[in-house]
DNA sequence: CAGGATCCGTTTCGATACTG
DNA sequence: CAGTATCGAAACGGATCCTG
């Protein structure tokens, strides 16, 4: 195969994409909890530290379900509760997540916890697939 | 070593960082501009189909260079000139724009170049340093 | 009580015009 | 070329209200 050079590359290479997703303040956060805390409830985005209001949430669980990366349902058990989870296409996002972290700890002061991040660098294909079970 | 299961790493990994940088709509695509395009100038950026406004392009461009991911020098050529380059926190934020791209090609409709989508899931170090060089 | 919806004052954005 | 200044529009946030 032939080494493509830089320019070759240049200018071709656009973020077309999720502005609405990657240039919100709110809804990677969403998907944070979604993947690593395993929030399922409105309640629960509600408790995470940066504090989104509850018009905001509402907001960004409506137009993240419409792009197809998270599902919502009722709970079987309790009629007034809704659930959310990750579509496929959410869960896809485990990566861009993980790269994320891995910056922020590298680069930032950030808390992450080192037996996690530990296992980020590690086995990164095990550590994606325990995301996903519940 | 021994397997961690999911819930040992629910709640203890927040991304507690660059809201500033992740959650805002203009920030990734200045450095998807230096790091992919090689835009080095300020009129360059503005080029970019997104038309970033001239005020929030200055505004941005001094919070970039305050968290450290890109420098600022005038051009020892053309003293009005002013060149912008991304640092090496800056540089080693590829693999998130990587990420974020492979993901928009996979799940969004994005225009972007199959050769460049091959050579990002190909030899990702290579492509990575291919981008440093200038 | 869970999951929102609505109101409203404040902040931020962004298009355009203008400047050194 | 590399930015400021301005000002209307949009988003945010906090509180409160509503509905099952």
């Amino acid at each position: 195969m032939k080494k493509k050079s830089r320019d070759e590359y240049r200018s071709r290479c656009p973020i077309n994409i999720g502005l609405e997703l990657f240039g919100d303040r709110w809804s990677l956060l969403i998907v944070r909890d979604l993947l690593f805390k395993g929030t399922d409830h409105f309640n629960g985005f509600l408790e995470s530290q940066e504090k989104i209001a509850t018009n905001i949430l509402a907001d960004r669980l409506v137009k993240l379900e419409a792009a197809g990366i998270l599902e919502r349902r009722p709970d079987s058990q309790d009629a007034r509760r809704v659930r959310y989870r990750l579509s496929e296409k959410g869960y896809a996002l485990a990566p861009v997540l993980i790269e994320i972290i891995l910056w922020a700890d590298a680069h930032e002061d950030t808390a992450a916890p080192p037996d996690v991040i530990a296992a980020m660098r590690g086995n990164r294909k095990r550590f994606i697939a325990s995301l996903r079970k519940r």
